[in-house]
Formats: structure tokens, sequence, C-alpha cells
DNA sequence: GGTTTATGCGAGTCATAACTCGCAAAAGAG
DNA sequence: CTCTTTTGCGAGTTATGACTCGCATAAACC
């Protein structure tokens, strides 16, 4: 809401602008990612986009400001990604094809945009940013607790959301493995962390199948 | 080795010095885990333990002197934790029991030191301090590596410890959930946790057999 | 007691970095 | 070709916060 528009002068003109936001906000990605953002600082911000450290302000009015919309920027590309790996027919590929597809997929994604991992994890929040990422992770336990209904119709709502956020803290917890090992290790560990979603899941399947009867 | 002598004043009575230090460290951990490194200021710190900003810098040379000692600290005491929860013996355990305790001991540790958590974790490092931990860790690897080992022979060196990494890696990855839960859903956590773990070593156990043969 | 050394203070210094301001150039709109 | 509005600049302002300095007190050692 505050972002979108100002508060007294509209802002009409808006073509070349587009353009350079789009180049700030990308500037400030490799900034932010390469330093934090307590350590990053406007000025080379600026530097890096090519411009001067007073025209960032004519487009955004504070770091803050900037930082957010990196994020937004990286959420959208990860919720297209969420979205590709999510399909709902996926939940009834046997275990092992579908911890399969939605890892490729999501690898493949953060692969292509290294600093996705960075913005969403290893950053110091600007107090109101994570809280602006949350709704985006609801959306992913949302997901997964769907898929986990569908294979598991017997289990509390409750349940299902535990399964559900657990194995995704499994993703989160073996991503950074996989990302940061050289590309020869790179398979084995994506390897293992479908071997721990499976089994993982497989447990749980097979336990709930117990317990109901 | 360079936090325990000054370079030319050896620094003689030490008495009342000691404990001005270890209630700065405290105090530190305090304002450090709440703000976060770079939002912790110095005068905050010596408010919080109650002295004046000067006298920080007769016991530390900077800022992020005094966060080593934090960081220092905390891996003392989860060391020591560490070494509770691997005893040896505990390889032969069948699976369920040897994760049970493990999980148990570290769990314990880490409620009983809320700050280790952050210590570890969700902290902008300043820049020399990440690697001050890294043999920690290490140490960690190492340890599981040895365990796998003993449970698992047949297995070449380097599989063992991408195991054991993948194992630390998922108890990391979960902690948080079962840390920031309530009470009423911690013990539902943490028994996902054990069964993540187990689920995952027996799997890697069931594979490891029938690839050997 | 007298001397020395650690401890304690807190106002002041200094560097850093977010943000402003006045002014210039360029891009529509008429 | 004017007039308006957006874009662009970069030196300057200002707040913040790490760290120093000169000076007081308290504890050891003689």
């Amino acid at each position: 809401m505050s972002t979108e528009d100002g508060a007294k002068a509209p802002i009409r003109r808006r073509e070349r602008g587009e353009r350079r936001m789009a180049q700030i906000v990308e500037a400030a990605a490799v900034v932010l990612v390469e330093r934090g953002y307590e350590n990053a600082n406007t000025n080379l911000i600026a530097a890096q986009a090519g411009i001067s450290p007073g025209s960032l302000y004519q487009f955004f009015r504070n770091k803050e400001e900037i930082a957010r919309a990196v994020a937004r920027n990286y959420a959208a590309i990860f919720a297209e990604a969420l979205d590709q790996a999510f399909l709902i027919e996926i939940a009834d590929l046997p275990v092992e094809a579908m911890v399969d597809r939605i890892v490729d997929t999501l690898i493949a994604v953060n692969v292509a945009h290294p600093a996705l991992r960075t913005v969403f994890r290893g950053w110091d929040a600007p107090p109101g940013l994570a809280e602006a990422i949350r709704p985006l992770q609801e959306g992913i336990i949302d997901r997964v607790t769907m898929i986990v209904a569908r294979r598991l119709p017997g289990l509390a709502e409750a349940e299902r959301r535990v399964i559900a956020t657990v194995t995704i803290e499994i993703f989160r917890g073996l991503v950074p493995l996989v990302l940061l090992s050289d590309t020869e290790r790179r398979p084995v560990f994506t390897r293992e962390l479908k071997r721990a979603l499976t089994s993982y899941i497989a447990a749980a399947e097979t336990d709930a199948a117990l317990h109901v009867r």
C-alpha cells in the first residue's frame, strides 16, 4: 500500500523510471546479498546501479523500501516456481516420484537465482520485512498440507500441518548443503535430500495408516 | 590466544576484573541475542551490565571482541552438552533409542540456554566470528561420522561424512521448530524431529546394506 | 603511609552513512 | 518552441554509535 503510490505527488510519467527502478532493485540485490542489510550502504547500491546516491531517493523513500522491493521481486520469482512444482495431480504419484519432481523444480530455481536463498534466509531483517515474507511461507505450508491431506485423508488437520511444516523445514535445512556444494557433490546431496524427505513422508504415512487402522 | 593476554601490559590483578568480564559477557549476550550484532550498540551493552561505556574497553578491545567472548562462552556450554550426548557406546543402541537419547540431551541444553540457538544461527557475523565457530561444527561432524562408521562399517569414509552431515542439518533445521513452539506443541515437534532422524538413518542403513551385500 | 596498577567514569571525538537540497538536463504535452 | 514534470546529480547536513581521554578511586605491594 505505501509502496505503490506516493502521498502528495502521484508521479505521472513512468516509462524510463520503471526501468531505472528495476535496475536499482537488481543492483541492490547484488549488494544486499553479498554484504547483508546492515553492512550494505546506499552509496554502494547507487554506485552498483551506476547512478548518483541522490537518484535512489527519486524512486525509493529509504533504504528499507529498497530492500522490500528486492524481497518482493524474489518472492514473485519463487511463487512462480511453487506454482510449477505443486500441481495438484502430483499428490497422486508414488512418494519417490513426487519428491523427485518437487525437489528438482525447486532446486533448479535456487540454482538459477542464487540470491533467493540469501534473501529468505541469512538476512538481518529490516524490522518489517520478515513479516512481509510470512504470507509466502504460509502459502507453502498450505500447499504441502493439501498434498498431505490428499495422501492421508484420515489424518486430523492439525497433524497434517505438523507433517507439512516438518517436511518443509527438512527441505529448507538441506537446501544450503546442495547449493553450497561444488558440482560433483551436488548430485550426492540432492539424492540425500530426496532420501530424507521420502523416508520421512513414508514413515509418517505408514505410522498414520497403523494408527487409523 | 590473543584474548588471553594483552600485548604490552600483561594486566596483573584479575580477581574483580574476571567477575566484571563475566558480567559484561552475560549482559552482552542478552543484548546481542535480542538485537543482533549490528543493531546492538556498546552503550546499551554497558547499560545492561550496569557500567559506563568507557569501562567496557578496560576489558575488551572492541565490540567484535565482546561478541567473540560471548560466542566462546556458548561454544563451551555446547561442547559440554555434546560430550554428554555422544558417549561412544551409544552407537550400539537400536536407532530409535540412540536418536532418543541424543535428541533429548541436545534439546535440553537448548531449552536451558535459549541464546545458544541465536548465537550459532540467526546472527549477522562479525567477519571473523563465523570461522571461530567452524571447528565446533567440524567436531560435531566427526562425532556423528564415527557413530555412522560404527553402525555401517562397510561404507566409504566420504559416504559416511555425507550421511553425518545430512543428519546434522536435519537436526539443525528442525530445532527452531521445537524451541519456538509453545509447551503443548513442543512434544509433538520433538517426536517428529526424532521420526525424521530415525527414518533417514534407517533408510541410509538399509540402503547401504543392500548395496554392499 | 606511599607508590603503583587495575578499575571506573562519562563527556567528547571522529568516522560513517542515511538522507536532503538546490540546481541542471531531458522528456512529454500543448 | 514553451511549459511542466520527471529524472539526475553530488556536495552538504545530521544522527548515530564505536571508541578515546583525562581524571578519580580502590586495591595490592612495599
